[in-house]
DNA sequence: CAATGGCTTGCATACGTATTCACGTACCGG
DNA sequence: CCGGTACGTGAATACGTATGCAAGCCATTG
């Protein structure tokens, strides 16, 4: 039966104390006596008593939530979330779970002129941005935002305001190991797969890091080899058919992305070319499914759990005590089958 | 500049209005002259104001946001959530965002006593519960809840309480879909992995389901086929294992979950018995990896997405008009490779 | 004995919105 | 010219909590 919700005047009055002297006890005011204090404690785990939240945010001005806005390009219900960026809202809601803050999460038509969404209207005390690189960070409501005195944190590369707060990976670390581990292993001929990306500035980043590592053993890098791409198999696979349709030479292969990665090698599964014997291949970010294809890819990890938990923590700080700065997060190469181990 | 947030006084004060009509023009009440509405309109425009969700909620007692309850048995920070449980988190909130409504999302340890959530405290509409088996729907805590005249969904069996909503998979549907695949494949020693399950309850309606198929084929179950697991991959190799070290005869596995068929897969690959050819296997859920590993994983899908609009669907219904009835889900069986097609 | 100070408590108010009630104006028909 | 009605608007209040301020009480001290 539904009866009204217990309030504090109903503890008040039941305790034969004022209102006031409820809400202090349960907050355990020093104020209060420790009789008191029990007293009135024990008479709310009776009537089940609950502060209510929505006054008390009303009051204080504070909610221990945070607002996850989550970007994403394709606005059509059917397609799922972005693997990456699910795991990672999964990583967030742990981190904020640790600190005892909720997370509200809403999506956001980069389109949209999501200002409107500054700081969730009150009902958050802080933001995490999460999205594909330029849509949310280019995007000129960030500025206003910055320019508003929220407290927020975004993933993507850093960037130059003077409030908020970047954590992202050092791209370009990544691209640079992934391939110094391919020259190792004695490839000579290393392609690169998703140049020019629109949807995902960071590949540039993780290319520079390639061609670093070229550069350093002294190769010519092939620009025949280095090959536009987005993020979904479909893309890895007629990357890699061009440069097969080209008669190129190559023996290995450094993909933007995983799902890349994976479009590629079973497109040269398919044509009876060996990986990693003939062609060695190597990801970048370490999805679930890089674990489980065959042969298991090698890649380099973005730590998707340490992100989630830096941006939460340095936001913490960030609204607690006002000043923190951007982050930036080593990636990890997981070495598994596909890079010839 | 952190300047105080504009309030509709603010807009009352500019627009030489009063703040009850700067509400209602907002509101697009027919009460306000066309004009004013418009006037008013413009000016919260001009002043970048936002109504505050937390005084409005306070006022109104609704919120427009529902809440997520997420229940791991492993407390332990390491471990990602559950993937099948992460992807309905990802649904889920694709689904509140269709109808306008926010998610608040918290984890929730089974052990504690969570009626203290309930509601959470006036912050959401109604609740969904997400967590396996037994571990909540059995938990005294929920008769409390459904006595308390809240609003909440939970995922899993039909439950019998007189407020409260049910959604899940027809489990048994689902491991008789399965096994009768195999049975017209023309198997006939098929094993069940993934009895007795202490963690997931909805095992024993797959295996239900997978009993009922031999039945109808006039086959007797090997009750020595029959084997324990809990799902994920190790439980799914030490199961089979313990098959061949008993020096059974298999021709193919019904697995209740889709870790189990990866671990028994691979196990079986590295003795060197060939999957299908040797021995069929079909799993359950449709996690991201079935489709990757190899051969891919013939399963049993839940349709997460439809799972996850499903139970916001019902449980808005559930608030709006105050009654509404629990539904079972149909899965689907996805063939791919690993049944021997 | 009066004054001081510490310890508890209550009173009153503010947070920002939505809504009920009452009021004023203009317009209509009789 | 008057009663009635429809329409817009404003004043006042409630939602439930947290907290500044003042006041009461008791013990201690000069």
């Amino acid at each position: 039966m539904a009866e009204r919700k217990a309030t504090s005047f109903d503890i008040a009055a039941k305790a034969g104390v004022s209102q006031s002297t409820v809400s202090r006890a349960l907050r355990d005011s020093p104020l209060v006596n420790p009789e008191t204090r029990a007293r009135v404690q024990a008479i709310a785990r009776e009537l089940n008593y609950q502060v209510d939240r929505t006054a008390s945010s009303l009051r204080t001005g504070h909610t221990r939530t945070l607002a996850l806005l989550l970007f994403e390009d394709a606005p059509e219900d059917a397609s799922p979330i972005n693997p990456f960026f699910l795991s990672m809202l999964g990583s967030i809601t742990k981190a904020c779970s640790a600190h005892d803050y909720d997370l509200l999460v809403s999506f956001q038509h980069p389109e949209e002129d999501w200002y409107a969404r500054y700081e969730e209207a009150h009902r958050a005390d802080g933001l995490i941005l999460l999205g594909y690189g330029d849509y949310v960070s280019a995007h000129p409501t960030l500025q206003r935002l910055a320019d508003s005195g929220a407290h927020w944190v975004i993933w993507g590369p850093r960037l130059s305001f003077e409030h908020g707060i970047c954590v992202g990976s050092d791209n370009a670390l990544g691209g640079y190991q992934a391939t110094r581990h391919l020259l190792q292993k004695g490839r000579r001929n290393i392609a690169f797969l998703g140049c020019n990306s629109e949807q995902a500035p960071e590949f540039a980043d993780r290319f520079s890091g390639y061609q670093k590592a070229l550069k350093e053993a002294r190769l010519s890098a092939n620009d025949n080899l280095q090959v536009y791409a987005e993020s979904f198999e479909a893309s890895g696979a007629s990357a890699v058919a061009s440069l097969l349709d080209a008669g190129l030479e190559f023996d290995a292969l450094v993909c933007a992305s995983d799902l890349i990665a994976i479009g590629a090698m079973r497109f040269l599964q398919d044509q009876g070319i060996a990986v990693p014997d003939d062609v060695a291949i190597i990801g970048f970010d370490d999805i679930q499914a890089a674990a489980y294809c065959s042969p298991a890819l090698t890649t380099v990890r973005q730590d998707v759990k340490r992100a989630g938990e830096t941006m939460v923590d340095l936001l913490l700080e960030l609204i607690e005590n006002g000043d923190e700065t951007s982050r930036l997060l080593e990636p990890q190469l997981i070495v598994r089958e596909s890079c010839g181990s």
